[in-house]
DNA sequence: TTGAAAGCGCTAACAT
DNA sequence: ATGTTAGCGCTTTCAA
């Protein structure tokens, strides 16, 4: 049998009620008594019962956290934002991976719920109709990040996805190629389709028009980034540029290239998006566009703490402001 | 107000030790109850409270895991194979970081306790007498992933970094190198300790006196691979080929190589540790010492389910196999 | 097969 | 400043 807040109430001659006061740094408390409730807490070890506390307060400090995948390292950054600030309100983190399977994600979301977080954040691709609805009728307040519900509905951080890709689309078409290549991933996410948006946008603005042969489907890892150079390289007249929607399709691209005797940025341009770490790993070095993953994390989970606290928030949907950063794999 | 069992007792006509049985499978509920039950669940939208449950049953299918960074490719691999199996268990994570703070690291194993989680997992470079401890004397079985206790008293699963790092050096030294560099972590970890102790027998079974100067000291970050690099060129009559203990720390060192006008791996060859995503990602792809993360946190999460189940463990100390993976880094 | 009832360890009024 | 007490929502004997 462990040691219970009421053996320490017997052994320091107070009330229970006295006890946890003095656990819960209640002011309330003659410094006399609270010594000796403390002295005795340390005598026989005693240490607060989290889910006793938490079916009596209901609340857990713990929040869930949704993510595709944490062994991706977009994904991890975001989860250490998270952490890090989690930790500074004093929560802990249920983490739990979905795959981006939706059966799996709803499943979790409700497991979340049964755990009695005190709030959720979410990581998605495809928000569908039933994802909305159970996030939206979720007991405990929800923060997407880096994920976007087309209702605009749902609490979220996120940058100007649009904008990004069309400054990155942009800088290739000013470096003289007309018609760069957008290799993209296949899930059918409104991420993806806003960093289409802002491609098209920039050739649009170039009075291309656009080719769909010159956007590439891959899926989500460096390997299949390898197989779109081969895929790129194949292409009629094959442009000089490309835009890839991540940097770890960037660097498969990149390499399929390098393996096929072509130079970036001599023979082709290449620039990425995300700004992992990996784009400074590599040579050459990645232009990438700079999304602050640990930062849209950490947003996220502010952002929370102050639904979990009631406090007025006054924009639901935060823009976090992103970058061109410009390394060696355009000129 | 939620719906809590005692409703749905009371609109199905039952006790709630019968709703009780029902939502946990218990076979002695007649098939009519069980449907007339289910019925009115449905209906109300009852949802078991897992915090009230974990208080009555002692039970929260809760495992705690104490890591040193998640945003690190390392480790995020290794807590994607916790988590797997976790979840295949029916287990959730609560998931914190440590960054290798020994305060840090105390609090959150104490954390761990009061959120009165059904397992730990944990990882952490030095394992200090207070971290064995807080662990030895801990409530709920605990096993170490890919982190080394010298007492052997807690259950881990690791591979066999001396006998790794000894191979690693051996090829080296076969390719031709009488006298390796090591480029190593200077965590004064258990770990570390062994791998050091791995490369030296290699050198001493190549009759070589082991020069401290070639025993470098670096961070854990790439940043510190390329700073790496720079010592190294500057050691007088230095040796053409470098063992490194991280992969990412190996990446660092070569680009380091390379920025200054070596090649690899025609000029210096490189070897790294871990095999993470990395290795195959970089041009020249590195060669390294193949460690199986993901299995390690698998293999890890399984142990513990074992020692929560109360299940006979035969061998408390798992020693994973470890292979040598060459690629272009290396002759 | 089902029900009654006693906790699990704590918080939060409400009293004093 | 401190104590009393009624839950929080569920599991788990023990009986029937």
């Amino acid at each position: 049998m462990n040691v219970t807040i009421y053996d320490v109430a017997r052994e320091a001659n107070v009330s229970m009620a006295t006890v946890s006061r003095v656990v819960n740094g209640n002011p309330n408390v003659k410094p006399a008594t609270r010594k000796k409730v403390l002295n005795t807490i340390e005598r026989l070890g005693y240490r607060p019962n989290a889910v006793a506390r938490g079916l009596a307060s209901k609340k857990t400090t713990t929040v869930g956290v949704i993510i595709p995948d944490i062994s991706n390292i977009f994904f991890s950054e975001l989860a250490r934002g998270i952490d890090d600030i989690a930790t500074m309100y004093k929560y802990n983190i249920i983490l739990s991976n979905s795959d981006q399977n939706k059966e799996k994600e709803l499943r979790l979301i409700n497991t979340m719920y049964e755990k009695q977080v005190d709030g959720l954040i979410y990581m998605g691709a495809e928000i569908s109709e039933e994802h909305v609805q159970q996030l939206k009728t979720s007991p405990v307040p929800v923060a997407l990040a880096a994920t976007i519900d087309s209702s605009e509905t749902i609490p979220s951080v996120n940058i100007d996805y649009e904008q990004a890709a069309y400054e990155a689309t942009s800088i290739l078409i000013e470096n003289g190629t007309k018609h760069p290549v957008f290799v993209t991933e296949e899930t059918n996410s409104a991420v993806n389709e806003r960093k289409y948006a802002g491609y098209a946008k920039a050739l649009k603005e170039a009075n291309q028009e656009i080719n769909e042969d010159f956007v590439i489907k891959a899926g989500l890892s460096y390997e299949s980034g390898v197989e779109a150079a081969k895929q790129v390289m194949e292409l009629k007249d094959f442009p000089k540029a490309i835009f890839s929607a991540s940097d770890e399709l960037a660097l498969g691209v990149i390499h399929g290239l390098q393996d096929n005797g072509l130079r970036v940025p001599e023979d082709v341009e290449v620039i990425g998006f995300d700004n992992t770490k990996l784009s400074t790993m590599v040579r050459p070095t990645l232009s990438t566009v700079v999304q602050p993953m640990y930062d849209i994390g950490a947003v996220a989970m502010r952002l929370l703490t102050k639904f979990m606290n009631k406090e007025t928030v006054e924009e639901q949907n935060v823009i976090l402001p992103h970058q061109i950063m410009k390394r060696n794999s355009t000129k």
